[in-house]
DNA sequence: TTGTACGCGTTATCAC
DNA sequence: GTGATAACGCGTACAA
């Protein structure tokens, strides 16, 4: 069942047939309908291979992540192919993992599959040093390369990033304007969205007239558990904090668990902000304030810009976008 | 640059390049080497579309579901994503929303971008009418569906479900032997699954010599805050309660708030157990006993079923995986 | 408004 | 072991 059936069938040649399919007004509605008629009847589709093959686009976007079950990225791909597809563009997912080198390998896979553009989701594709990005650009000599919450300098390269510098600035001057004197920093990733992060929560701490020490910075996994673990320790060493901003709900929540177990009161003795407004932070008691990180905007501009790449249109090479602090009852503000 | 740039630079054919590609063992040593290095030396990849046209498939998988930011989905594409491609084939995402009209569009849609089969993630395809699954039965002469934690019956149609009336019933009996007697049945959905879960609780019910009656079977939306005002209400309406089993981790954190709100103690005045194993369950405090619906082994189970469907492999239409019951600190057992 | 003929880059079937 | 050539099904100049 091909473009030659129907035509035979209406008595058109090929090209007509083609022409109704997309939509091309140069066919008399007689013919149009004669056309339309055969293809119901014979429940024709055209072969999207094929059409592919002389097009040289199926309309497909890759979309790499590290991981999908992330509760961020599940969220950022959620949006992704929502905006691709009313868009009219399919979305090929890839979940790398980690390691760099799966990463390239997965990278040139999706390359080779011919997609239109990639979306590189979450900022761990970005690695410090530049040789081990230069894959991404030389890619960009092909198809578009998205960055969401990454960036990376390059002809061809868009990134959109939330202004976490901003978020977490605010949100510590918002603990400072509250009262709190000590504050601990908890992170997992030392990528560009977790190093601007830690900045912005240093920037406001200087600005409150405070410091933030190294010994209240500290690196944890991103799991709840071993957050909790962590500030027990701490605690048993002696530190002494009276807020805690953290990278993620995954820490913050860790925090509430670490307040409960050791007898702490939350937000009158411990203040804890989360980030990225996850389910998580619905689902602690007391429930967290945290910065959301507008994924739902940041992907409908990823798409909105990638569009009009695709349709010429002179974008923005880098996009920023302002988090949001949602106040619940981790912090008494 | 094609197959055919490639057999002038290296003194053949075309059909020997393409040989050298598809690993032909028709060529002398001598020759593949040459055309290798030519290869190598143009940077040439295969045209994908192309290889499509001709072999009327792009090795590309269609997965469906309803929501992939739902905890339980996101998991599930992650792993099926990844057992696809450690297979070779690529996964379209396509999220459809729970509009059974949205939800055939996407499937047709799907359908004619040609994919190698359709995998229906979750249990919200299929519809209690007959007739509303027809479009899936039809489709299934075309190219296999695989269900995941659904059942449909039909030629070409695979299920691979969570026994969860088993799960349920062992939950509900631990319950019970643990001294409960009277537990409140918590459900979001009336799907397959969501029916078999709740006839399971009510069977053991039945078998420990009780009974489950209507007032103690309660629908809420999949929200922790729902399932908690759900709950105060239910208590305020004077219905005693001592246990609640409950169809997803959502309602059941959700309980374990309502207890908390209310002062009760848990487990020792109530018992709270969950399902899915989700990272909710690790959120709350105390910690959700849980059930693990073992969503690894059964996307495992759905690629390696397809998979013996494109082998020409003699598979069942019907495979059943049994769940665990994780017990952590919302039971005293 | 409609039709013809060719190109897109493979794979597969022959023949040698 | 290798080569010539016909599909595969569509889009699109160009001609009519």
């Amino acid at each position: 069942m091909n473009i030659y059936d129907v035509s035979k069938k209406a008595n058109v040649s090929i090209a007509t047939v083609s022409r109704v399919l997309n939509g091309n007004p140069n066919v008399s509605d007689k013919t149009r309908a004669r056309v339309l008629e055969v293809m119901e009847n014979l429940g024709y589709t055209p072969n999207v291979f094929a059409r592919g093959l002389g097009l040289n686009t199926m309309r497909t976007i890759g979309i790499m992540c590290s991981d999908s079950s992330d509760l961020y990225l599940a969220n950022a791909i959620y949006y992704l192919e929502r905006d691709l597809r009313l868009n009219g563009y399919d979305s090929i997912l890839c979940c790398t993992g980690y390691e760099l080198e799966t990463k390239q390998k997965y990278f040139d896979l999706l390359c080779s599959k011919r997609v239109d553009a990639i979306i590189l989701a979450g900022s761990k594709f970005i690695e410090p040093r530049p040789k081990d990005n230069a894959y991404i650009q030389s890619a960009a000599a092909m198809i578009p390369i998205m960055l969401l919450n990454g960036y990376l300098e390059g002809e061809n390269i868009y990134s959109t990033i939330c202004d976490d510098f901003a978020a977490t600035y605010h949100a510590a001057s918002q603990l400072i304007r509250s009262g709190r004197r000590k504050l601990l920093y908890l992170y997992t990733s030392t990528s560009y969205s977790g190093a601007n992060k830690l900045k912005g929560c240093q920037a406001a701490l200087k600005d409150g007239g405070l410091c933030l020490e190294p010994e209240y910075i500290h690196q944890c996994r991103k799991d709840i558990t071993a957050a909790k673990e962590l500030l027990l320790s701490l605690r048993e060493q002696g530190l002494e904090f009276d807020s805690i901003l953290a990278s993620s709900d995954s820490l913050a929540a860790g925090a509430v668990k670490y307040a409960h177990a050791a007898g702490i009161s939350i937000p009158d003795e411990l203040s804890v902000i989360g980030y990225n407004n996850s389910i998580l932070s619905r689902c602690t008691d007391p429930e967290l304030t945290t910065i959301d990180s507008k994924v739902e905007a940041l992907c409908a501009s990823t798409v909105n810009t990638l569009m009009g790449v695709f349709g010429g249109v002179n974008v923005p090479s880098r996009t920023t976008i302002a988090a949001d602090l949602i106040k619940r009852a981790t912090t008494n503000f």
